[in-house]
RNA sequence: GUGGGUGUAGCUCAAUGGUUAGAGCACCAGGCUGUGGACCUGGGGGUUGAGGGUUCGAAACCCUUCACCCACCCCA
């Protein structure tokens, strides 16, 4: 019989790197209740309409990256390819605009994109998102950049770099277009296939190509940078200001523009070159029009999501040491009868009781206590049992010694022994 | 969606078209009848990803398909 698998792109987390999401994640939270952000859970499955409206109908995520299918009651549905859009639903479902002025929101979980898989990118990833309604100031986009920093940090991550750079507003960008599109129309000759269709979609796209032709078309072009509005250009100098504030270095990068349509002024990402080509494992900015666009009052927003199985690949963050573990080897029947008292000691207390469930030789016993790292070894059997005691074995510091078989003296005599 | 690479034991990998597909690690047992890591001996494990074809003979060659890895693309 054919054996059944996984999906393609789709994955099992086990082990060291499911301790490693716990770590990304439980640092995460941390951090977010200490500045005011509120953990909420949405779904998985959305009206397929949800993610063209927000993340834009001609967005590559949108045309052919994502799980869509009708359901039985004829309703198109899609699997979310990104939380942000959740969010804001959620946010007006809720009318959370009218019961608090600003909302600091969080989310973790499952996003879907049906993509060909490769290093650091699966079909079904996870992310942790962050998202913050109605502060138009520039002190919350520097403050999410420190967040970062602070998560970041506390993970040990090393070797990772801040590119900022402002998208401007609709008004810095209807003018700027056009002037891009002029620009490029004398290159030509140098634009890539992809770009050249670009040209007439998205040509702000043409910034992200990493074709050598491309990029040497974009040194001399004009960047939307330079162009953008009296507002815009206030908004992003006061950023680098409270950046500086917060001491976090952030470097311009014209070139940066992102995938999704409803960004606006500030976007960020934050990249690793120990990553391969996936090297983004942290990406945002701001949304100023989308709450609007979506059927709601016209409040800013903004926000970024870790790309947790990215940041796991990157960080060398380990749990902090375990209690020690003991471990009961038993032998004949009459032994066994010990384990669930001594067992219920130790859980009480917090500490640690392995042992085996089948009845086996003592080396056996053993060899399998070592290999699970057990500190320390209990030894009950026959003998032990007629004299109404049991033996306590340290692997590590090689002693062992009599301890009266009740459970308290043998916890007791484990915890002293643990120093 | 496109390109390149790879699929053999639980894991890492061998095997000029030619006997019954091997090794290391891991696992189990014994040596040591009640004491771990080292050593020795033995043991269990495989439809060689799947399906078809060529051949006296295929893990190997051909076709199809699936999966994994890397890159393009795109993105977290």
């Amino acid at each position: 019989m054919e054996k059944i698998r996984t999906l393609r792109g789709f994955r099992d987390i086990f082990g060291e790197e499911m301790e490693k999401f716990r770590i990304i994640e439980d640092t995460s939270r941390h951090y977010f209740k200490l500045l005011g952000f509120n953990e909420i859970e949405i779904p998985a499955l959305e009206k397929t309409e949800l993610f063209t409206r927000s993340i834009g109908d001609a967005t590559d995520i949108v045309e052919k990256e994502m799980f869509t299918f009708v359901d039985a009651g004829g309703d198109s549905l899609t699997l979310r390819p990104e939380a942000t859009a959740g969010v804001v639903r959620f946010y007006l479902q809720e009318g959370m605009y009218v019961k608090e002025r600003v909302s600091k929101l969080f989310t973790i979980g499952s996003m879907f994109r049906h993509e060909r898989p490769q290093k650091g990118r699966f079909r079904q990833f996870h992310q942790i998102d962050v998202e913050v309604f109605g502060v138009s100031d520039p002190f919350i986009d520097a403050e999410l950049l420190w967040l970062i920093s602070l998560i970041l940090d506390k993970l040990m991550l090393e070797g990772y770099s801040i590119e900022v750079n402002s998208v401007g507003c609709r008004v810095c960008r209807n003018g700027f277009r056009d002037k891009v599109v002029a620009y490029f129309e004398t290159k030509r000759d140098m634009l890539c296939e992809d770009c050249l269709r670009r040209l007439e979609r998205s040509p702000l796209r043409i910034f992200d190509c990493k074709k050598e032709g491309c990029i040497k078309a974009t040194e001399e072009s004009p960047f939307l940078f330079d162009s953008l509005c009296k507002d815009c250009n206030e908004h992003f100098d006061s950023f680098l200001d409270y950046l500086g504030q917060f001491k976090i270095k952030a470097t311009l990068n014209k070139r940066l523009v992102r995938g999704l349509d409803y960004y606006t002024k500030t976007v960020f990402e934050v990249t690793s070159e120990n990553l391969g080509a996936q090297k983004a494992f942290i990406a945002g900015g701001r949304y100023d029009n989308l709450v609007e666009e979506m059927g709601g009052p016209p409040i800013p927003g903004i926000g970024f999501a870790i790309g947790v199985e990215r940041l796991s690949l990157i960080t060398s963050a380990r749990r902090p040491s375990e209690v020690p573990l003991t471990y009961l080897a038993y032998l004949g029947k009459d032994a066994k009868r010990y384990i669930v008292p001594i067992l219920e000691r130790f859980v009480s207390s917090g500490y640690r009781l392995f042992y085996s469930y089948e009845e086996k030789s003592l080396k056996s016993q053993m060899r399998y206590a070592d290999s699970l790292n057990a500190e320390f070894v209990l030894i009950l059997g026959e003998d032990e049992i007629k004299k109404n005691l049991i033996i306590l074995r340290s692997m590590r510091g090689k002693w062992q010694k009599e301890v009266p078989l009740n459970p308290d003296s043998i916890l007791k005599e484990v915890i002293s022994s643990t120093l």
